[in-house]
DNA sequence: AATGTTTGACTGAATGTTCAGTCTAGAAAC
DNA sequence: GTTTCTAGACTGAACATTCAGTCAAACATT
């Protein structure tokens, strides 16, 4: 026996590779129901060495939620640096909350975002990671609408009120998508929290006629005043 | 078979006494922590009983779930119909989403429904209590801004598109209520969604100034347009 | 050798569910 | 009116499983 051929490189490799593991496992089976296991068998290991690597079941998964919400944020950072207006970030963030990334599965991390609510409730660790999360969101919008007010993108409007009734419908909005409510599916999300935002901050915005792909750079057009 | 006639309805009164145990344990414990013994020992019996009376944990905890939503909901429409305005009755049901009930724990409800949303994820019958839910409180506040516009309280705005926005941003705020966000308690959460609604439906709302006890039946002022 | 990884085999506790009956009260038989 | 029967309500004690976490030994790498 004794095979015992990849060592996966280092232990920061494990852990990210771990963390990968249980977010999957996650995604599939949900927070409580999540096995460590399951995460060792999806990471292709035993179950003892996940404990050797994070003291705790519970200490797995919510560092396995931080870190998918950290990535989930950088990347939307990213793609944000390249967008000029404010009114085209704002399209990214909306997107961001809308619209499924392609890397991984449709409404995986919606749910994720259920769990961790859930999983907030009662635990104060999770709690915090949701919190600092959260205030951090807010705190983007807020910045990005004084932003685009100086800029005269937008209208004047309480950028602290905006950002948390903007940050509630998104919410919201991620909850019926999640749950795949015909009500509501990403597209119709999408253009109704588009049509709030312009409506709110006074710029134009018209929905993109065919191709559902992610927005592009431009958008929004100096409209100010309700 | 079926004498119905023990002392005192028995039947009924226990399957309801074991919800109500039920709601308590999910409320202190979460929907996946909730043991079935913890509901016994609360409703004063043994788990045995709970399992006669309903087969699975599963069904006993879903119950619960759907029988406090249903009494919660029907509390709102039995207060709602002692509102004459619809603006007065809109100011209801936010009240009913943002405004603790006095009966129950301060954030017990909501917590109820992350717990909600969590499940509805995974499990088809709780996602199907919760798409009924959902459906009905959209359908509500559909119809209502549908009649306030024939009363000339409201001015034209898509009645669906309204619904839509409008639970989804109940939902959003109900998410920061229920895990005490500092940025937004639950008076703020009732302000903010009343702006917003006669913002979006053209009526003038002024927040009650200190007194914070249940919305009274005035309401609105029949100011059409945006 | 020493240090850091990795694992199979266990354990101990928790817990949903089953089961073999007991108890009670009304119905049926006498 | 008394006894017998029956069916539903109820229970205590097991059962069976699941799973997080432990441990000592094996392995790899320096």
């Amino acid at each position: 026996m004794r095979v015992q051929a990849n060592n996966a490189g280092t232990a920061d490799q494990r852990r990210e590779q771990m963390l990968r593991a249980a977010l999957d496992v996650i995604a599939e089976r949900g927070y409580p129901e999540s096995r460590i296991a399951d995460v060792a068998e999806r990471a292709g290991t035993s179950p003892a060495l996940v404990i050797y690597y994070f003291k705790t079941k519970d200490q797995l998964l919510t560092e396995a939620i931080r870190f998918s919400e950290d990535s989930w944020y950088e990347a939307g950072m990213r793609r944000m640096a390249e967008i000029p207006t404010a009114a085209g970030k704002l399209e990214e963030i909306v997107a961001m909350s809308c619209l499924p990334e392609a890397d991984s599965e449709p409404t995986s991390s919606w749910a994720l975002w259920l769990d961790l609510w859930a999983q907030a409730v009662r635990h104060p660790e999770v709690a915090g990671v949701r919190q600092k999360f959260d205030e951090r969101w807010r705190e983007l919008i807020c910045s990005l609408v004084v932003a685009g007010q100086e800029d005269g993108e937008f209208g004047p409007v309480d950028p602290v009120d905006f950002a948390v009734l903007m940050s509630a419908l998104l919410d919201g909005l991620a909850v019926q998508i999640a749950l795949s409510d015909p009500a509501v599916d990403a597209s119709r999300a999408y253009e109704l929290s588009m049509q709030f935002a312009a409506g709110q901050l006074g710029f134009t915005w018209t929905p993109r006629r065919s191709g559902r792909s992610s927005p592009r750079a431009d958008s929004g057009s100096r409209v100010r005043g309700a």
